[in-house]
DNA sequence: GCCAACGTTGGC
DNA sequence: GCCAACGTTGGC
């Protein structure tokens, strides 16, 4: 079981309309980018991820889980961009902004504060119980 | 809206 | 294979 964490711009795909996609969840299309693409490469079915608004809100505002393995993102021609389904799991309860992130001396070298562009980025276990901590969900989800 | 960071492209 | 130009991301 491995953690991720999905940035989205909320003017164009935000958690709500994550969650309206339900439980069959939806293709995470539009990443054109090598190392946010091999990231989801390594996803399985069931890891989990942190869902973060970002441009507006700057915030973990849910929990998302991988609903199907990397394939081909349907929203390009282009053979060499991939993309996992995932799904909305449940809200977190008070939104931990990267404000909140930064603040936290234990999350200094978590992915959202060192590599601020990445788009699809891995969540070391111990940086996903904290998250949790401070988004008001204990225990966390696994 | 600005701009810094950084990934990608393309000429050489 | 280098590097300048360019485009995009994303915080502020």
């Amino acid at each position: 079981m491995a953690f991720w964490l999905f940035k989205s711009e909320p003017d164009s795909w935000s958690w709500d309309n994550q969650k309206a996609a339900g439980s069959k969840g939806t293709e995470w299309t539009g990443v054109r980018n090598y190392q946010a693409r091999n990231n989801m490469r390594a996803m399985k079915i069931g890891d989990k991820g942190f869902f973060y608004h970002s441009n507006e809100g700057l915030d973990v505002v849910g929990i998302v889980e991988v609903c199907a393995l990397a394939h081909h993102d349907s929203s390009t021609e282009d053979q060499r961009w991939e993309c996992v389904d995932i799904r909305a799991v449940k809200d977190v309860p008070n939104p931990v902004t990267l404000k909140d992130v930064k603040a936290n001396p234990k999350l200094e070298k978590m992915a959202l504060v060192t590599s601020m562009r990445l788009s699809v980025q891995p969540v070391q276990p111990d940086e996903w119980k904290e998250v949790c901590r401070m988004g008001g969900l204990v225990p966390a989800p696994e």
